[in-house]
DNA sequence: ATCTTATATTCCTGTATCGGAATATGTCAA
DNA sequence: TTGACATATTCCGATACAGGAATATAAGAT
Protein backbone atom coordinates (compact mmCIF):
# COMPACT_ATOMS: atom_id res chain seq x y z
CA UNK A 1 0.00 0.00 0.00
CA UNK A 2 1.56 3.19 -0.70
CA UNK A 3 1.54 6.49 0.87
CA UNK A 4 -2.07 8.31 0.83
CA UNK A 5 -3.58 10.50 -1.46
CA UNK A 6 -2.33 14.01 -1.45
CA UNK A 7 -6.34 14.62 -1.81
CA UNK A 8 -7.38 12.28 0.98
CA UNK A 9 -6.88 15.14 3.32
CA UNK A 10 -5.86 18.51 4.70
CA UNK A 11 -2.83 17.12 6.32
CA UNK A 12 -1.65 15.14 3.21
CA UNK A 13 -2.98 18.44 0.92
CA UNK A 14 -0.29 20.85 3.04
CA UNK A 15 2.45 18.16 3.89
CA UNK A 16 3.97 19.83 0.07
CA UNK A 17 5.82 22.60 1.16
CA UNK A 18 4.95 24.15 -2.31
CA UNK A 19 1.43 23.96 -1.80
CA UNK A 20 2.12 25.62 1.64
CA UNK A 21 4.03 28.42 -0.33
CA UNK A 22 0.92 29.18 -2.32
CA UNK A 23 -1.74 29.28 0.28
CA UNK A 24 0.64 31.68 2.22
CA UNK A 25 0.92 33.48 -0.70
CA UNK A 26 -3.36 33.79 -0.24
CA UNK A 27 -3.18 35.14 2.54
CA UNK A 28 -3.00 38.58 1.05
CA UNK A 29 -6.69 37.68 -0.85
CA UNK A 30 -8.05 36.27 -3.98
CA UNK A 31 -5.70 36.34 -6.50
CA UNK A 32 -4.99 35.11 -10.34
CA UNK A 33 -3.31 31.65 -11.47
CA UNK A 34 -0.71 34.18 -13.03
CA UNK A 35 -0.40 36.33 -10.37
CA UNK A 36 0.45 33.38 -7.61
CA UNK A 37 3.08 31.92 -10.35
CA UNK A 38 4.21 35.17 -9.89
CA UNK A 39 5.05 34.87 -6.51
CA UNK A 40 6.46 31.69 -5.70
CA UNK A 41 8.82 30.02 -8.19
CA UNK A 42 6.88 26.91 -9.81
CA UNK A 43 6.05 27.15 -13.64
CA UNK A 44 1.99 27.88 -14.41
CA UNK A 45 1.01 24.19 -14.79
CA UNK A 46 2.71 23.27 -11.57
CA UNK A 47 0.18 26.07 -9.88
CA UNK A 48 -2.36 24.85 -11.41
CA UNK A 49 -2.19 21.09 -10.68
CA UNK A 50 -1.06 22.07 -6.73
CA UNK A 51 -4.55 24.11 -6.93
CA UNK A 52 -6.34 21.57 -8.05
CA UNK A 53 -5.33 19.23 -4.97
CA UNK A 54 -5.62 22.23 -3.05
CA UNK A 55 -9.39 23.01 -4.47
CA UNK A 56 -9.97 18.66 -3.79
CA UNK A 57 -9.62 19.42 -0.33
CA UNK A 58 -11.73 22.40 -0.10
CA UNK A 59 -8.36 24.64 1.20
CA UNK A 60 -9.13 27.23 -2.42
CA UNK A 61 -11.90 28.18 -3.77
CA UNK A 62 -11.96 29.27 -7.70
CA UNK A 63 -14.10 31.51 -9.20
CA UNK A 64 -13.86 32.96 -13.05
CA UNK A 65 -13.33 36.00 -14.18
CA UNK A 66 -13.03 36.58 -17.77
CA UNK A 67 -10.12 34.45 -19.34
CA UNK A 68 -8.98 34.55 -15.26
CA UNK A 69 -9.35 32.20 -12.45
CA UNK A 70 -9.29 34.18 -9.42
CA UNK A 71 -8.95 31.79 -6.07
CA UNK A 72 -8.65 32.35 -2.59
CA UNK A 73 -8.71 31.07 0.63
CA UNK A 74 -11.10 28.96 2.19
CA UNK A 75 -9.22 28.61 5.89
CA UNK A 76 -12.29 27.35 7.48
CA UNK A 77 -11.38 23.62 6.30
CA UNK A 78 -7.86 23.57 8.15
CA UNK A 79 -10.43 23.27 10.93
CA UNK A 80 -9.63 19.35 11.29
CA UNK A 81 -5.86 20.44 11.93
CA UNK A 82 -5.98 23.00 14.81
CA UNK A 83 -8.84 20.68 16.45
CA UNK A 84 -6.10 18.08 15.96
CA UNK A 85 -3.33 20.17 17.16
CA UNK A 86 -5.29 21.39 20.53
CA UNK A 87 -5.06 18.36 22.05
CA UNK A 88 -1.31 18.45 21.99
CA UNK A 89 -1.48 21.44 23.30
CA UNK A 90 -3.65 20.72 26.13
CA UNK A 91 -1.63 17.80 26.84
CA UNK A 92 1.44 20.10 26.94
CA UNK A 93 -0.01 22.03 29.50
CA UNK A 94 -1.49 19.36 31.87
CA UNK A 95 2.54 18.01 31.89
CA UNK A 96 3.74 21.52 32.14
CA UNK A 97 0.95 21.60 35.07
CA UNK A 98 2.59 18.89 36.82
CA UNK A 99 5.62 19.33 36.48
CA UNK A 100 5.34 22.78 38.50
CA UNK A 101 2.99 20.93 40.74
CA UNK A 102 5.94 18.50 41.08
CA UNK A 103 8.48 21.34 41.75
CA UNK A 104 6.01 22.81 44.00
CA UNK A 105 6.12 19.72 45.93
CA UNK A 106 9.57 19.75 46.10
CA UNK A 107 9.74 23.63 47.22
CA UNK A 108 7.12 22.71 50.24
CA UNK A 109 9.23 19.45 51.47
CA UNK A 110 12.45 21.78 51.53
CA UNK A 111 10.80 24.30 53.34
CA UNK A 112 9.50 22.38 56.27
CA UNK A 113 12.89 20.39 56.41
CA UNK B 1 11.19 15.03 -8.48
CA UNK B 2 9.01 12.18 -6.06
CA UNK B 3 7.04 13.43 -3.15
CA UNK B 4 8.92 15.26 -0.20
CA UNK B 5 10.49 12.87 2.67
CA UNK B 6 8.35 11.58 5.25
CA UNK B 7 10.75 12.33 7.54
CA UNK B 8 11.66 15.88 5.73
CA UNK B 9 9.65 17.96 8.33
CA UNK B 10 6.95 17.90 10.83
CA UNK B 11 4.13 18.08 8.02
CA UNK B 12 5.35 15.34 6.16
CA UNK B 13 5.89 13.19 9.32
CA UNK B 14 2.25 13.45 10.52
CA UNK B 15 0.45 13.18 7.03
CA UNK B 16 0.51 9.65 7.27
CA UNK B 17 -2.98 8.88 9.54
CA UNK B 18 -1.16 6.10 11.13
CA UNK B 19 1.40 7.95 12.79
CA UNK B 20 -0.92 10.20 14.33
CA UNK B 21 -2.91 7.67 15.66
CA UNK B 22 0.15 6.27 16.98
CA UNK B 23 0.73 10.13 18.12
CA UNK B 24 -3.02 9.98 19.68
CA UNK B 25 -2.11 6.89 21.83
CA UNK B 26 0.97 9.11 23.25
CA UNK B 27 -1.13 11.56 24.61
CA UNK B 28 -1.82 9.44 27.52
CA UNK B 29 1.69 9.43 29.04
CA UNK B 30 5.04 7.30 27.87
CA UNK B 31 4.42 3.72 26.47
CA UNK B 32 6.40 0.75 25.07
CA UNK B 33 5.96 -0.57 21.82
CA UNK B 34 3.70 -3.73 22.52
CA UNK B 35 1.34 -1.25 24.80
CA UNK B 36 1.30 1.05 20.96
CA UNK B 37 0.72 -2.37 18.77
CA UNK B 38 -1.95 -3.49 21.27
CA UNK B 39 -3.93 0.10 21.00
CA UNK B 40 -3.31 0.37 17.00
CA UNK B 41 -4.61 -1.96 14.84
CA UNK B 42 -0.95 -2.67 13.61
CA UNK B 43 1.81 -5.21 12.72
CA UNK B 44 4.80 -4.49 15.09
CA UNK B 45 7.48 -3.84 12.58
CA UNK B 46 4.99 -1.42 11.22
CA UNK B 47 4.57 0.31 14.27
CA UNK B 48 8.30 0.59 14.91
CA UNK B 49 9.14 2.16 11.24
CA UNK B 50 6.55 4.75 12.23
CA UNK B 51 8.07 5.24 15.23
CA UNK B 52 11.36 5.85 13.73
CA UNK B 53 9.71 8.25 11.19
CA UNK B 54 8.09 10.32 14.32
CA UNK B 55 11.53 10.37 15.98
CA UNK B 56 13.65 11.39 13.13
CA UNK B 57 11.64 14.75 12.86
CA UNK B 58 11.70 15.27 17.06
CA UNK B 59 8.12 14.22 17.63
CA UNK B 60 8.94 11.25 20.22
CA UNK B 61 11.28 10.14 22.30
CA UNK B 62 12.47 7.36 23.17
CA UNK B 63 13.65 5.51 26.62
CA UNK B 64 15.33 2.22 27.31
CA UNK B 65 14.20 0.02 30.00
CA UNK B 66 14.93 -3.58 30.01
CA UNK B 67 14.54 -4.84 26.77
CA UNK B 68 11.51 -2.27 26.54
CA UNK B 69 11.66 1.04 24.83
CA UNK B 70 9.53 3.44 26.23
CA UNK B 71 8.92 6.54 23.79
CA UNK B 72 6.75 9.71 25.11
CA UNK B 73 5.80 12.74 23.05
CA UNK B 74 7.47 15.61 22.26
CA UNK B 75 5.26 18.05 21.56
CA UNK B 76 6.88 21.76 21.35
CA UNK B 77 8.43 19.62 17.68
CA UNK B 78 4.40 20.84 16.76
CA UNK B 79 5.33 24.60 17.02
CA UNK B 80 5.82 24.74 13.90
CA UNK B 81 2.52 23.68 12.56
CA UNK B 82 0.82 26.19 15.22
CA UNK B 83 2.74 28.90 14.14
CA UNK B 84 2.20 28.39 10.75
CA UNK B 85 -1.97 27.47 11.13
CA UNK B 86 -2.03 30.69 13.85
CA UNK B 87 -1.27 32.61 10.34
CA UNK B 88 -4.33 31.78 8.75
CA UNK B 89 -6.57 31.83 12.20
CA UNK B 90 -5.24 35.87 12.32
CA UNK B 91 -6.15 35.64 8.21
CA UNK B 92 -9.45 34.19 8.81
CA UNK B 93 -10.30 36.58 12.02
CA UNK B 94 -9.45 39.66 9.95
CA UNK B 95 -11.35 38.76 6.82
CA UNK B 96 -14.28 37.92 9.82
CA UNK B 97 -13.98 42.08 10.75
CA UNK B 98 -13.82 43.17 7.08
CA UNK B 99 -16.81 41.11 6.32
CA UNK B 100 -18.13 42.86 10.13
CA UNK B 101 -17.26 46.22 9.34
CA UNK B 102 -18.87 45.79 5.54
CA UNK B 103 -21.83 44.80 7.19
CA UNK B 104 -21.67 47.72 9.62
CA UNK B 105 -21.08 50.32 7.07
CA UNK B 106 -24.34 48.79 5.00
CA UNK B 107 -26.45 48.90 8.39
CA UNK B 108 -25.43 52.39 8.66
CA UNK B 109 -25.87 53.40 5.09
CA UNK B 110 -29.69 51.81 5.50
CA UNK B 111 -30.29 54.06 8.77
CA UNK B 112 -29.12 57.70 6.69
CA UNK B 113 -31.49 56.61 3.74
C1' DA C 1 23.73 -22.37 26.92
C1' DT C 2 19.01 -22.18 25.56
C1' DC C 3 14.53 -20.35 25.06
C1' DT C 4 11.38 -16.79 25.13
C1' DT C 5 10.11 -12.02 24.96
C1' DA C 6 10.60 -7.22 22.99
C1' DT C 7 11.95 -4.41 19.41
C1' DA C 8 14.40 -3.09 15.13
C1' DT C 9 15.87 -3.84 10.43
C1' DT C 10 15.93 -5.63 5.74
C1' DC C 11 13.98 -7.15 1.43
C1' DC C 12 10.26 -6.97 -1.61
C1' DT C 13 6.45 -5.00 -4.58
C1' DG C 14 2.70 -1.96 -6.07
C1' DT C 15 1.45 2.56 -6.29
C1' DA C 16 0.83 7.67 -6.05
C1' DT C 17 3.32 11.54 -6.83
C1' DC C 18 6.31 15.69 -8.38
C1' DG C 19 8.24 18.16 -12.02
C1' DG C 20 9.00 18.99 -17.06
C1' DA C 21 7.34 19.27 -21.66
C1' DA C 22 3.83 19.35 -24.70
C1' DT C 23 -0.77 20.11 -25.61
C1' DA C 24 -5.68 21.12 -24.90
C1' DT C 25 -9.35 24.32 -23.56
C1' DG C 26 -11.33 28.66 -23.30
C1' DT C 27 -11.63 33.64 -23.66
C1' DC C 28 -10.68 38.20 -25.38
C1' DA C 29 -9.07 41.21 -29.46
C1' DA C 30 -8.73 42.73 -34.29
C1' DT D 1 -11.44 33.69 -38.55
C1' DT D 2 -7.10 34.22 -36.79
C1' DG D 3 -4.11 35.11 -33.18
C1' DA D 4 -2.67 36.25 -28.44
C1' DC D 5 -3.39 35.37 -23.70
C1' DA D 6 -4.71 32.58 -19.36
C1' DT D 7 -5.33 28.32 -17.43
C1' DA D 8 -5.95 23.27 -17.31
C1' DT D 9 -4.77 18.62 -18.63
C1' DT D 10 -2.07 14.72 -20.28
C1' DC D 11 2.00 11.96 -20.86
C1' DC D 12 6.37 10.87 -19.11
C1' DG D 13 10.17 9.23 -15.80
C1' DA D 14 12.30 8.84 -11.44
C1' DT D 15 11.75 8.31 -6.68
C1' DA D 16 10.13 7.22 -1.96
C1' DC D 17 7.03 5.02 0.59
C1' DA D 18 3.51 1.70 3.26
C1' DG D 19 2.67 -2.85 4.33
C1' DG D 20 3.90 -7.90 4.55
C1' DA D 21 7.12 -11.40 5.57
C1' DA D 22 11.25 -12.81 7.22
C1' DT D 23 15.09 -11.99 9.96
C1' DA D 24 18.30 -9.67 13.14
C1' DT D 25 19.44 -7.82 17.66
C1' DA D 26 19.15 -7.73 22.44
C1' DA D 27 17.64 -8.62 27.01
C1' DG D 28 15.45 -11.51 30.59
C1' DA D 29 14.36 -16.25 32.35
C1' DT D 30 15.39 -21.14 33.35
Amino acid sequence: MPRSATTSDVFNAIAEPRRREILDVLIAGEKAVGSIVDDVSLSQPQVSKHLRVLSEVGLVRCRAEGRRRLYSLEPAQLRPMHDWLAKYEQALAERLDRMDDYLKELQRQGDTQ
